[in-house]
DNA sequence: TGGTATGTTCCAAA
DNA sequence: TTTTGGAACATACC
């Protein structure tokens, strides 16, 4: 379930652990979450090394050098339910282990994931994974014109186009509902009506969301991703029926595109451009 | 039992 | 042709 923010927390977190280390086998026991297939995983992953560990979207991409180089990276994608640990070895064996690597000179990533919809790819170029995704929303690509540029192409509905990873990667259910608060925009609003102004709210919004999940360590709500202090500073995602935190108003909730989707009805109205937008948070 | 879940993909319908 | 709705993937929880 993790979004943006926490894959670069657990990106990060990983490339203190094994950057430099060399793979010494590989096993999953679910064959559908890896691609191509495990024989050719296992076959790319035997003595490779981990020369960096990267995040593209909810993507994390284990390069790799070695005595296989030019094999492609290793992208693992946590979709609703993927973990990945580092084993300790006190502990027992996790609940849902669907894969590992063990490592030259001892130790073992563990992905585990109850509703198997993780994946586990082995992608020939890092172009190949680019060509898939859209803008990073924390890179300097990420202005208003390249947001106008995508808005205005198509008469799609904001939400929904907001969680498609092929024009934008990164935003998940939370974090765009976060967003379109903040921003004071309507989930349903169409997109190629929106004002340079609303453009720019919303632009800025999604900045300080993701950046300010980031700082706290990420959202979380279960075991899935412990440790995170964001949902603290969630304003609409699970309040609903809440007051909203600017006009009291309940917070509603209702379904965009099958995502369950909660607004302030009366600060974010279709149609209703955000008044000079005026610090839109707190 | 039925509905919901921080996600993505595929196909049919509009 | 473009956009949306629904189902599917598979499991846990309330």
């Amino acid at each position: 379930m993790p979004e943006l923010p926490e894959v670069e927390i657990i990106t990060r977190d990983l490339r203190t652990r094994v950057v430099g280390r060399t793979i010494r086998r590989f096993r999953a026991s679910w064959k559908r979450q890896i691609k191509p297939n495990i024989t050719v995983v296992q076959r790319a992953l035997q003595g490779a090394t981990i020369t960096q560990v990267t995040r593209r979207g909810k993507w994390i991409v284990f390069h790799l050098g070695g005595r296989n180089r030019s094999i492609g990276v290793l992208a693992v994608h946590l979709r609703m339910s993927g973990r990945i640990l580092w084993e300790s070895a006190a502990d027992e064996e996790p609940e849902h282990l669907r894969a590992f690597w063990e490592f030259d000179g001892g130790g073992r990533l563990l992905f585990c994931d109850a509703r198997k919809f993780g994946r586990i790819e082995l992608i020939p170029t890092m172009n190949e994974l680019d060509r898939r995704l859209g803008l990073e929303p924390l890179e300097p690509t990420f202005t208003v014109s390249a947001l106008r540029a995508l808005f205005s192409k198509s008469a799609r509905k904001l939400k929904p186009l907001l969680l498609d990873q092929t024009l934008i990667a990164g935003l998940g259910n939370i974090y765009t509902d976060e967003a379109l608060f903040r921003a004071r925009l309507h989930p349903l609003e169409r997109t190629d009506r929106l004002s340079d102004t609303a453009i720019r709210s919303l632009r800025r919004a999604i900045v300080h969301v993701l950046r300010e999940a980031i700082q706290n360590n990420g959202t979380s709500f279960d075991e899935v991703y412990p440790g995170g202090r964001m949902q603290q500073s969630l304003r609409v995602y699970g309040h609903e029926g809440q007051p909203c935190r600017r006009c009291k108003t309940a917070i509603v909730y209702f379904r965009v595109a099958q995502r369950g989707t909660r607004i302030c009805p009366r600060c974010q109205v279709p149609g209703v451009e955000p008044t000079s937008s005026i610090s839109p948070q707190r």
